[in-house]
DNA sequence: ATGATAATGAAAACCATTTTCATTTAAAGG
DNA sequence: CCTTTAAATGAAAATGGTTTTCATTATCAT
């Protein structure tokens, strides 16, 4: 009974025409292994060991392929790389808190009720509204993780 | 009584030691005149007939000092070019509905009273949990607008 | 296995933004 | 005004993330 989905991107690409190739079966191990927000370059020198004959360009490539399908998430928090994660399920919607200092990413998904519920309202107002086709949201926090904080204190 | 603020960025820039020269003064009427979220290249468009000989540059140059002081907002809205817009006072904090296919940028300020309140409760509690000193945040939309929808019917 | 076609990697191109550096300009003091 | 001097400017080059090109390789339906 368990294990079904268990790299259920295949699928996806199988769905979609596309090959399975061992680049794409490393790239993907990385986010089903290590999480987080890696970039490209992140990606890469995580492979370089494992993996060296790896190109840059076919991890942007398979990066790409992945967001258009659904597969992986893009972010872009403000410090010049795109960023990926693993898209799960319906379930896994949440919103992140990002340091101006050094970037760290915390992700937070115990929303309140009412903030899911007056999310769909804003929502909803806002497509009456604008005439818009709302497809996500973001709701993300900037500001300065505990250890920039600590060492701010420290340096004055 | 009235017109007291005109061009208060030029005392803004006096306070921290900056010179107020020709450019600068040119690059925000810009922002004083036309409004909206140009990035820099609209920016140099927007002066080509007018100030043929300021480079662009120059208008980075002014944009990021701008920001550093305050008078102007920098946004990343995905489309790979950092968008500005000129600071107001308190009162303009705001939101914006953005449409991934023609990156057309609506604001909405008329924000619910809930909201408003709902947002500062999530933010204390994210600040106790997880230890951050949060300076702002963002609550972007993104969809399609109007124009898009339409565009997307009339091809299929 | 074979062949058609998609995927890959290296190198070059792209493109927004930043840096360098020689020249010009703002503004303070005379 | 005139001089002085540090800051500001513009052109060109550099940077750095990402994309494109193209010759080679690998996948997968047959
Ligand atoms: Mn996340
Ligand atoms: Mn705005
Ligand atoms: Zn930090
Ligand atoms: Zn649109």
């Amino acid at each position: 009974m368990r294990r079904k989905r268990i790299r259920n991107w295949e699928n996806r690409l199988r769905e979609e025409g596309y090959k399975i190739t061992s680049p794409r079966k490393t790239i993907l191990s990385v986010f089903e292994q290590l999480g987080g927000h890696p970039n490209a370059r992140e990606v890469f020198n995580d492979l370089s060991l494992r993996s060296p004959d790896i190109g840059l360009t076919t991890i942007y490539r398979t990066l790409e392929l992945c967001v258009r399908l659904g597969i992986l998430k893009k972010y872009d928090f403000g410090d010049g790389h795109s960023r990926y994660e693993i898209a799960n399920e319906k379930t896994d919607h949440h919103h992140h808190i990002i340091c101006e200092k050094c970037s760290k990413v915390i992700e937070y998904r115990d929303f309140l009720d009412e903030e899911t519920m007056l999310i769909k309202k804003i929502q909803n107002k806002l497509e009456r509204k604008y005439h818009f086709k709302i497809k996500q949201h973001a709701l993300d926090f900037y500001g300065l993780c505990k250890e920039c904080i600590d060492e701010k204190q420290g340096s004055e």
